[in-house]
DNA sequence: GTGAAAGCGCTAACAG
DNA sequence: CTGTTAGCGCTTTCAC
């Protein structure tokens, strides 16, 4: 019952297993019909680890998501494998939960066990990418950023002008009590879409209270808890920008159990599309990017380091961003002068 | 440059080999101290290759799935996550995206870097199953059968039940005229979700016409042409039993394309629960069931499987669903007599 | 307790 | 073009 070798298929074949060997890896053979007749009749597989083990290569490279569920993720995925779907690189899925805890314990798995490894790490504090460069295993960093930045291959979007791009249009819908629910502030995309929040607001002179800014943890229960929050204030925004699509849900979950009507009491702008974003009503204002390309180029930097590439200058992408005008957005409903009071305090 | 191996660690400690191996698998040793620093010093991870060149074992479970992105699956994962966590498993993900094609591939490959694996087949006439059978794989297949029924251990749940369910919950509502988009109708879900659909209505002694059931594929994309088709037949029906969340979302989308009001002018029930079920405008009612409980039940049962129990009955669980009332559903609207004329001629 | 040594299945010189 | 052979890093007898 135990599962054929190379040595029983040269048996079978009549020949010495180098020239199996040779035949399996695209070699020239004589013998090529009969080993392959052996093969057949043996069901025969090669063995991964024996051959990991002399080749010092895995064949599998690894990618690593904080999120799977999130239709970003999945979308990078899709990108990702469409670029190994030819060549024989076997793809390891992780997912970490947003946590850098469980990051730490999946990526110390794989790290031997793959050529290269894809990784989205869940904050900037984060110890993995250090342990991947150390360890030589050939990594590119997607959608955020490492501590040490400028040492590993990434492909990032444009945060700060997502985040620039969602509030000049909530300005220009008429709004200036414009909140924010922030993600996990110290990933790169948390961070930066804070900051194009914050910036943008001052270049407009705009100053808000701190309350506006409401952490959500690019989880869906984040979202509603700031979203709760934030409409309890009693001198609610007329407008949010939420850092991500699941926080979205959340803040969306939240306006309904509130009774609030978007856009007549609340204007939302969400970050990154989702399928339902169309179906909801009123269908969803976002920022929209390319998540699969984003997928794909990394795939394809990674692949390319993997193979030869071996200078020390690392690359940085960055891709471009867009708003995706739908209905949740429009002029600030008519504030009671005690608000209007307020709002001019501040 | 080359990563340290159990040698290097054994002269580092000043002791053998194998009193190295010994300390690290857990048994007692007097050079415990020693060994530790020397581990720690020279950084030493164990190659999986070489343990499992030599064990046969490789010490990591597949977990193969149609659709990552569907919140089911996404929860299946966690569910079986949440199993190997104290135990030393890893866990390699993998999509098929809803393809045999795919799958065999996946399949393939995986098959011998695993020691075993949790499969939710694409179809019911897929070879994977068999393929892990004959090489000895453990296997649990989840929410899905295989063509040799029986000979799997499998964690489903009521497909049929579940239907019956939303038919009869429409039928409460005044419903006659009774649509559904099907799933993959070779997969198990989608076969007993339509039959319990056509039971359900054969038992109150309604006939329909063909074009009530519409293939949908569990995609998106089918679920809003199926809708449209629906919608575009002369004598449309008044209410819409949707197999899967997927294919809602596409489904909500034609809908709100059209202009067709929900509940007004037709009900929908989908099955299966999302994150946006709640925040649509209706709400939306669904058969909902256990997920994450599908994966751990099934990875518990793996384990079970790979750790001893050769036992050759194959367990079977079905695990029961439950309808979540929303408001998408209500009494049907006044049709019109020409639409009577048509129905009462079916 | 510990060490020496035999392989696990495969690839890649090396010598024909 | 083909066969022989030496390991890859580790676990596990087997003797001590």
């Amino acid at each position: 019952m135990k599962p054929p070798t190379i040595t029983d298929v040269a048996q079978e074949a009549g020949v010495s297993v180098s020239t199996v060997s040779r035949h399996l890896r695209g070699d020239r053979v004589r013998a090529a019909e009969r080993i392959n007749r052996a093969v057949a009749r043996l069901r025969y597989r090669p063995s991964p680890a024996a051959q990991s083990l002399k080749s010092g290569k895995t064949g599998a490279v690894a990618l690593v998501v904080p999120d799977i569920t999130n239709p970003f993720f999945a979308a990078v995925v899709r990108g990702a494998e469409s670029i190994t779907a030819q060549g024989g690189h076997t793809i390891f899925l992780a997912n970490t939960d947003e946590s850098d805890a469980r990051e730490a314990e999946v990526v110390e798995d794989l790290i031997t066990r793959v050529d290269g490894m894809l990784l989205a790490p869940a904050s900037e504090n984060n110890p993995s990418p250090q342990r991947l460069a150390d360890a030589g295993v050939p990594t590119v960093l997607i959608d955020r950023e490492a501590p040490s930045t400028g040492r590993f291959d990434t492909v990032l979007i444009d945060n700060h002008g997502g985040a620039r791009f969602a509030i000049e249009h909530l300005l220009s819908n008429g709004h200036e009590r414009i909140a924010t629910i922030a993600g996990t502030v110290d990933s790169t995309p948390g961070r930066f879409r804070l900051e194009g929040y914050r910036d943008t607001l001052a270049a407009y002179s705009i100053e808000l209270p701190p309350e506006f800014v409401q952490p959500g943890g690019f989880k869906e229960h984040g979202g509603y808890q700031s979203m709760l929050r934030l409409l309890a204030l009693p001198d609610p925004p007329t407008a949010v920008f939420v850092a991500n699509n699941t926080m979205t849900i959340g803040a969306l979950r939240a306006i309904k159990d509130i009774g609030v009507r978007v856009p007549d009491d609340l204007s939302v702008v969400g970050f990154d599309d989702h399928p339902f974003s169309e179906i909801l009503d009123p269908p969803l204002t976002v920022i929209d990017r390319p998540m699969e390309e984003q997928g794909a180029l990394a795939m394809r930097m990674l692949l390319s380091r993997m193979n030869n590439d071996s200078s020390r200058i690392s690359r940085r992408v960055v891709l471009d961003v867009r708003l995706t005008e739908r209905a949740s957005c429009g002029p600030p409903r008519n504030t009671p002068m005690g608000a209007r009071r307020k709002a001019a305090r501040i």
